[in-house]
DNA sequence: TAGAATTGGTTAGCATACTAACCAATTTGG
DNA sequence: CCAAATTGGTTAGTATGCTAACCAATTCTA
């Protein structure tokens, strides 16, 4: 019980706020067709100009790359994005923007950033700084991965389990491991 | 382009921050079989110190009640909680917390506040009521019910659409509505 | 240069939250 | 008192995100 003990802890109060901030844009993006985690796609790669990789994209997006397989396919069904396999790397996708989003990726960001204002409006900016800065300390702090004591056994066990079995292929030798926990 | 067009986003440090808060504390709680949303449940279930209904809980969690409904089997079936029905509102089911909850809700609190102290010290006092003031009032606008102009047709349209048809009872005469969309 | 490690992407399975639609029970207003 | 509205809870379907495990391709290294 050292710090926030008034009538809501803080953690409540960013959770509760990120949530109704998302609802509310989801809310107005809805009619377009479009949802917060679409936008924020379409929106970094308005941004990058350029094609991305699925990488970087969950990169932007601060997400993990499984979800953003997902994501894309949505957005690809949807005809907001096109994918093509790079010529450099053949691991790759290389991801595009559609026509369609092309076309409205104005009128869309332009939604994002009255809903901004209209919820940030007359904060005097100097309020809002402090708030970031706070912010931008807690979530880095919070980002940086916890110290995990792997002392005894680090790659070691669980090499057998497959939960799911799903080898598509008859390979019968497993590659075991690679990890791949604190990317970055 | 009015406010916060400096590196990053006012939203994507918001969404960034609860994100990261989020899955740090899911991270620290797994070895004890719970997740944010789960201890958040039992929290507010032991500060209340008795049972629940259902409807109080999603009040109290800021969600809504068909997210809880889940929830709850998940929390009962790992014997979390219990749930029975109330005696003066046979519509209810009143929410107790087991004695496995019991016994460990301690412990589970002072992970969470272990987290806040780590996330949180060392940021002034000051610094933090400002930032709790930005969020509280930012939530509390965007918690404000989008002016819908329901002019023309209010109950009216989408009466027979019916995209999933799980009528489990054989009524064939539809009740209609029940909007309840802005409840508080 | 061959094997090991890494990197990009995917699938399976799960957790969490939503909306729309529904039933059952209770309350309310004429 | 009875019909209508409201309230508590549920189910179906979907969106978004995660981890674990995997394949294919590339890069690194001995």
């Amino acid at each position: 019980m050292s710090s926030g003990d008034n009538s809501e802890t803080f953690g409540q109060l960013l959770h509760g706020t990120a949530r109704a901030w998302r609802q509310k844009l989801d809310h107005r993006l809805k009619p377009m067709g479009l949802s917060q985690a679409k936008w924020r796609t379409l929106m970094h790669l308005s941004l990058a100009g350029d094609a991305l990789t699925q990488a970087e994209i969950a990169a932007r997006l601060g997400v993990e790359e499984p979800s953003v397989v997902t994501l894309l396919h949505r957005l690809e069904r949807e005809e907001w994005i096109t994918r093509s396999n790079s010529q450099r790397d053949r691991r790759c996708k290389m991801v595009l923007l559609g026509r369609r989003a092309q076309r409205v990726i104005g009128q869309i960001n332009s939604s994002a950033e009255t809903l901004r204002d209209e919820l940030m409006g007359g904060i005097p900016t100097s309020d809002l700084q402090t708030c970031m800065k706070v912010l931008a300390r807690i979530r880095e702090r919070a980002e940086k991965t916890d110290k995990v004591r792997s002392s005894s056994n680090a790659g070691v066990s669980r090499r057998f389990t497959r939960h799911n079995g799903h080898t598509k292929q008859g390979n019968s030798i497993l590659k075991k491991g690679t990890f791949r926990k604190g990317s970055k």
